[in-house]
DNA sequence: CTGGCATGTCAACACGCGTTGGCCTACAGT
DNA sequence: ACTGTAGGCCAACGCGTGTTGACATGCCAG
């Protein structure tokens, strides 16, 4: 029970749980330019946790509801990503895809992020997943500072006219983005879902436009 | 297995789940002035599953724990909650003491309104208990659309100066002043955090005044 | 054809959970 | 003094969980 050296000869646990948490795109075609077999099972998956952690939150999203709906034996899921948190931290990999803003006329920023970020919620589960996790689990809430502080504080901070506020303008922006995302697509208040993308383009905008160039109040 | 009548005489399992969400105050002092016993021990339960809930989320605050908590055992919290979704029910009741606002000069709405869901989401647990339990678990996004319905619509509504739009614009203001809760007391981003209460109304009141008394933009 | 390894299944484990019913104790009414 | 009952503890139940290791299968190199 204290080491856990890998006694059995065949089964090579490849997971590189702890550190580069980029992770789980792990032990491909690294060779002859032949895939694995395992890469499709691996990527169902990835998906299946991706749509469980999302719809349930880390607790209630179970390893072998997510081997079920990826048709696989849950032991699998152990071998690939080593444990749940493991598939977690593969499943919430998340690129934001934040845009590069420079050269973008000062006074049209606002309505570009808010833009971005209503169709990059959208277009797939993995944020709203990363906010159920974040909310209840301190591995998810680290993982949302992480994205918080390396794609979001960055790109604000090469447009801010006030470099030394950028952190602070910038968590100013990600409330009211977060703020509105849960709202819409989590807690499903009716007004907030009621919107659609360029009504909350129009109220939001002037909001995130003040925070990022506005004098400081 | 099939009926549930309660066999043991002596047991009242004085809980009113189901009707009247108000519950949990119930089997009081109604005769003759003299307080059961058992009051304290309620309170006991509910001030731990209150924090429990704030800390861990529906599903990780166990019944075990709380009752650990509070010093008893665990089949006493069955016996006045019934069981974990009703001692969840009673331990997020809510009041927002929402403030009327009419009379209010309509320009310090914004600064009014901030400052005071800062000082009420400062006070107690309850509404970090809330949040991270409807982020979760449906009863809790439900009980967090009735707070909003019930408390924060009618208030808003009262003083926004376009009645017809009211709904919308609470929940812009929903949005943003949950958005900031998220980042300061739940995922705890480091300048969310650093903002003393001042600055956070500083930079947010405008933000829910023009929400709350533009014009649709 | 044969051996080895990747891929996947099966059955079980130890544990913690919500929940239950029986039992003990002390106190209030008579 | 006796008794009923409210308040509380204890041990157990069935269940679902994450996790493990032994076993089956099929593919590819030699």
């Amino acid at each position: 029970m204290a080491e856990r050296v890998p006694s059995t000869p065949s089964v090579t646990p490849d997971v590189d749980l702890g550190e580069s948490p980029v992770a789980a795109v792990a032990p491909t075609a690294g060779d002859h330019g032949r895939p694995r077999r395992s890469e499709a099972t691996r990527a169902a998956i990835l998906a299946a946790a991706k749509d469980r952690f999302a719809a349930d939150g880390y607790e209630r999203a179970t390893i072998r509801a997510i081997a079920r709906d990826a048709g696989i034996d849950p032991s699998m899921v152990m071998r690939y990503y080593g444990n749940k948190e493991g598939l977690f931290a593969a499943a919430s990999e998340i690129d934001l895809h934040a845009p590069d803003l420079t050269g973008v006329p000062h006074d049209e920023l606002g309505a570009r992020l808010v833009r971005h970020f209503l169709e990059r919620w959208e277009c797939d589960e993995t944020l709203t997943a990363m906010m159920r996790v974040g909310v209840t689990n301190e591995a998810g809430a680290e993982r949302m500072r992480g994205v918080f502080a390396g794609q979001i504080g960055p790109v604000l901070a090469a447009v801010c006219p006030v470099p030394d506020q950028a952190a602070t303008r910038a968590a100013l922006i990600a409330s009211q983005v977060l703020g509105m995302a849960l709202c819409r697509y989590v807690l499903h208040i009716p007004p907030a879902v009621g919107l659609d993308h360029d009504e909350v383009v129009a109220w939001l905008a002037p909001t995130i436009q003040r925070y990022l160039t506005a004098e400081h109040p």
